[in-house]
RNA sequence: GCCCCCGUAGCCCAACGGCAGAGGCAAGCCGCUUAAAACGGUUCAAGUGCCGGUUCGAAUCCGGUCGGGGGCACCA
């Protein structure tokens, strides 16, 4: 044994900072702080208020995206991001700001639930066992979590508030005129009054008791719908678009997922999708995140446009309504409604066979075409772009210039995208254009393409030709001009569309919050009062929802809490008297939780108030004095993964975007700033038969790799147990200490970048923290070895250049660089000062503060031992004096035409003219220059002196 | 197919358009040691994936290309 794994034996000097006395170390602070509440913050009211002081101004609330308590434990990569916001945190405390950090857990799930099917046990046994391991792994790395500001999403004093905000939603409805949320109070109130007129026009008086119910419940935020949702019998529930993969299949688990009309519960994120477009302006957050989200809503402005088919009107979505002269055909999507009533009884005379499909006549073709895209699955479509359709025998009127173009159906239009027909505009569009290849249909341009385009579709911008009255515009003209032509005609209107969809609110699952939901004799659904709430999920029988064959899409959902008949069979009052009800036995999807967390952590112990406002306003509000005008507020720093870039924070913008519409907070976005870090992964190595060997026992010889004598194949990917190629915090702890494991964490490369693991490196960074340690304690006797000697000129410029370094870089979250200063201080003192009795204390004191943020075990413990009764935990931190910051000489490279070739050394204050005086003086350059004039000399101060000859 | 990110010593990574190296690992050598480990010192090492452009000057900016990673994908 080796690598300083072990502890100290005979030889090793009795105080030698080692893997265990790093433990012992770590173990001692860890205890002090929570003994001390060194990293409560406190709030400026209710119980979370010191009292005895009011919060400073300047605040930090920065936050790690929930982590769901998996029961395989962490490995490496999962702590990444959280000691970053721990340096993070750390570092802007000792600068005196209040700091709120803190962790808690998003514990509803399917894993437990699974687990609680197959073995019985109750999920929140499994959940609570799960979070105490997940706990016991962080508490050892040292975090400065405000532990009183733990929760997880599981339990019920949270729950009840996620309820509680989903009746917010449900007693909602969106008001466009106003462009925002508003109670549903106030809907009935202008129904009442006569204000808006009821759909069917009617006197709001003279409307049905549940006739007035079911036009409120079309408005509000929270509905229910009987639409086409995605089922998916391997899990037993539907679940939402953005929880199905392009392939067809589910986010959880990989099962199918089936298209099926379904009676569910929706949230009206749509009415927001402006809104949550327009809004990423005001945020600080990868552009990558940002472009994603945009994608996701995929808002697209444009027209819809009215083609005439005898009696019927064919309406289409274009976003190229200015190309509507090119348009030569429509197509339907084969579901769409008016397929039966235009398709056509015969052929017409002379059709073209390609259109026909075979058939007899456009009826058969039809039926059969329709049969056929019916059988594909979502794979096949996308796997085969090969343009198929039929023609239904009809045909529509360009009412641009009344030419008559034939009207095909064809799988390549969508009916859940636009209007579900499409005008087919094959000059620009390449669809259009193989699709009219494929078929033999007319092409026309109408935009002029540009000078030398050998393509087919012609996509770009240019002046606009056989177009009538559009000719010679650009398109953005055209558009606005053929609009406002359509509009004045009743021929069309300009709309905007989107990819956005509500989200599908309801589980069949167990392990989930309850709906704050009961059906009346009626069947109309009644929002419980708040003071009702929490609804408690009951314990059932049998946790899992009536499963099925994944693949058998004929099968209906049956979830668990229905089999809990005394729960959901309540008696209730809800202002008529006690009347009996049945309670909604859906569950909400796990986002529900992590939509409003960080809400939560903000005033986790209030009963009275999700969050007090004045707390909110504190730690979320919007600061313009330091953010901008435009500032939207929300968390100072979000750090996670980029793999929540859409369905987790667009959920959670959604809904904070209602609260603020209702008044229940003053920030209009969660989150102010994002940053994505980066993931460790790992090689893993396969053996002859293709399985997996385990990692840590593979070496490497000459670029190949081996595992007991045999050559194995390395791969590059994720940590996991089926790799065999997982290395755990704890194992990295009990060989070198959390310290040590935060720094190479740290010091491996930027917070944004994904890089490989290599357990071999790590001892660069106990190594580190070994010299310094020795720099300020004597490993013999464990007594401090620091003198008051003053640290001389040379001492006191690395000191301070190693500061202003490591302030800059810190503040950037750049702990890589920031880190690197730390080792480069400490090797100068060693270097000066290892062979000495003592170091000077004036130099050591700044670098054990500075080393606190990314080693606060081992750095309290030097602070200690350097005579100090206080924690560093509130600082200081060290301020970089500017006299040290700049060196009395410079010495500037003199480069020739851009290769130095001489350098010279001239006093800092030295203005242009005399560097560049120096520069020719230098002897190689005369040389060089051999009497001819320099025609430019170039001088850049304090860099260098390029001289073209 | 479209969009985004990344290619720098054997490896992980630094470098406001200005001397390619801050830091760590590995390798070599020296010291300490009976010896080894540990420790300390020291050395070696790439001209920045490739081609072209802008510039006095390019790893950095621009265009193209190759390789790796990620996202979207018949969204009219």
């Amino acid at each position: 044994m080796s690598d300083g794994a072990t502890g100290s034996t005979e030889q090793t000097p009795a105080y030698r900072y080692d893997a265990v006395m790093a433990g012992d170390i770590e173990r001692r602070w860890q205890k002090y702080w929570a003994e001390n509440g060194s990293f409560y913050a406190p709030n400026p009211v209710g119980p979370l208020a010191d009292p005895a002081r009011s919060v400073p101004e300047d605040k930090l609330f920065l936050q790690d995206m929930f982590p769901y308590p998996s029961g395989s434990g962490l490995h490496v990569g999962h702590p990444l991001s959280y000691i970053a916001t721990d340096v993070y945190a750390r570092y802007n405390r000792m600068n005196g700001r209040n700091v709120l950090h803190t962790m808690g857990f998003d514990a509803f799930g399917l894993p437990a639930e699974q687990y609680a099917v197959q073995t019985g046990t109750h999920p929140r046994s499994t959940t609570e066992a799960n979070i105490e391991r997940f706990l016991a792994q962080i508490r050892q790395l040292g975090f400065g979590h405000d532990e009183r500001r733990r929760f997880a999403t599981t339990d019920v004093s949270y729950y009840r508030w996620t309820q509680w905000i989903f009746l917010q939603i449900y007693n909602a409805w969106y008001d466009d005129q106003q462009q925002k949320a508003r109670p549903i109070d106030e809907l009935i109130a202008e129904y009442a009054q006569g204000t808006r007129p009821t759909p069917d026009g009617r006197g709001w008086a003279e409307l049905s008791t549940v006739e007035q119910r079911k036009v409120i419940d079309s408005h509000r935020l929270v509905y229910q719908s009987e639409a086409p949702v995605n089922w998916c019998p391997g899990l037993g529930t539907v679940v939402a678009n953005e929880e199905v993969t392009p392939d067809g299949r589910s986010d959880r688990g990989n099962f199918p997922v089936f298209r099926k009309n379904l009676r569910q519960w929706m949230m009206r994120i749509t009415a927001y999708a402006d809104r949550l477009v327009d809004d990423l302006d005001r945020l600080d957050w990868p552009d990558k995140v940002k472009t994603m989200q945009r994608n996701w809503i995929g808002r697209s402005v444009g027209a819809n446009v009215y083609f005439p088919v005898g009696e019927h009107r064919i309406e289409v979505f274009t976003t190229r309504p200015d190309t509507l002269f090119g348009a030569t055909y429509l197509v339907l999507a084969p579901e769409h409604p008016l397929v039966e009533q235009i398709t056509g009884a015969v052929w017409p005379a002379n059709v073209d066979a390609r259109w026909t499909g075979g058939a007899a006549d456009p009826a058969a073709a039809v039926a059969d075409y329709r049969r056929a895209v019916s059988l594909k699955s979502e794979l096949d479509r996308q796997e085969n772009k090969d343009k198929t359709g039929v023609f239904t025998g009809a045909y529509a009127t360009n009412p641009v210039n009344g030419k008559e173009i034939p009207v095909f159906i064809a799988d390549y239009v969508l009916m859940g995208y636009g209007t579900g027909a499409i005008m087919a505009v094959p000059g620009h569009d390449q669809r259009d254009w193989d699709f009219a290849e494929e078929f033999g249909l007319e092409i026309v341009r109408t935009v002029q393409p540009a000078e030398g385009f050998d393509g087919k579709a012609f996509t770009g911008a240019g002046p606009a030709i056989n177009s009538g009255f559009l000719d010679g515009m650009d398109v953005e003209e055209a558009k606005q001009a053929i609009v406002d032509w359509l509009a004045e005609r009743g021929f069309g209107v300009g709309t905007t569309e989107y990819k956005l969809r509500d989200w599908l609110f309801a589980r069949q699952r167990y392990w989930g919050e309850p709906f704050p939901i009961v059906y009346d004799e009626h069947g109309m659904p009644h929002p419980l009062p708040a003071d009702q709430l929490p609804v408690e999920l009951p314990d059932v029988p049998d946790y899992a929802p009536t499963s099925y064959d994944p693949d058998d899409a004929d099968t209906e959902p049956n979830p668990p809490l229905a089999k809990a008949t005394d729960w959901v069979e309540v008696e209730l009052d809800l202002g008529d008297g006690p009347k009996k009800y049945r309670r909604d036995t859906n569950v909400m999807p796990q986002w529900a939780g992590s939509c409003w967390y960080q809400l939560r952590y903000i005033d986790p112990s209030n009963d009275e108030a999700f969050v007090a406002a004045q707390n909110e306003q504190y730690w979320v509000g919007k600061r313009p004095a330091e953010h901008g005008a435009n500032d939207p507020g929300g968390v100072d720093l979000y750090i996670g993964g980029v793999e929540h870039a859409v369905l987790h924070l667009l959920y959670a913008r959604f809904w904070h975007k209602v609260l603020f519409d209702l008044g229940h907070v003053s920030s209009e976005e969660p989150y102010r700033r994002l940053v994505n870090q980066g993931y460790i992964q790992a090689y893993a190595y396969t053996g002859a038969r293709g399985s997996y060997v385990p990692a840590e026992d593979v070496s490497e010889q000459d670029g190949k790799f081996f595992y007991q004598g045999e050559q194995v194949r390395r791969e590059y990917g994720k940590m996991g147990k089926s790799l065999r190629n997982v290395v755990t915090p704890d194992e990295m702890c009990e060989q070198y200490g959390a310290d040590t494991f935060r720094f190479y964490e740290m010091a491996m490369g930027p917070l944004e970048v994904s890089r490989p693991w290599a357990t071999k490196d790590v001892v660069g960074a106990q190594r580190f923290l070994q010299r310094l340690w020795r720099n300020v304690v004597d490993e013999q006797t464990g007594e401090p070895r620091v003198s008051d000697v003053d640290p001389t000129e040379n001492d006191l410029r690395a000191l301070h250049k190693a500061i202003a370094g490591v302030r800059e870089e810190f503040s950037e979250l750049r702990f890589n660089t920031g880190g690197a200063k730390l080792i480069e201080f400490n090797n100068h003192l060693t270097k000066v000062y290892a062979g000495a009795d003592a170091t000077p204390r004036a130099l050591v004191e700044p670098l054990v503060l500075m080393l606190a943020p990314q080693c606060p075990h081992i750095a309290e413990e030097l602070w200690q031992r350097l005579g100090h009764t206080e924690s560093l935990v509130h600082g200081p931190f060290p301020e970089a004096d500017e006299r040290y910051l700049v060196d009395e000489t410079v010495e500037y490279p003199i480069q020739v035409n851009g290769k130095v070739r001489a350098r010279v050394t001239v006093p800092s204050e030295a203005g242009q003219d005399e560097v560049r005086a120096a520069a020719l003086a230098d002897e190689k350059i005369v040389e060089i220059l051999a009497g001819e004039q320099p025609r430019k000399v170039i001088v850049v101060p304090g860099r260098l002196v390029n001289v073209v000859a």
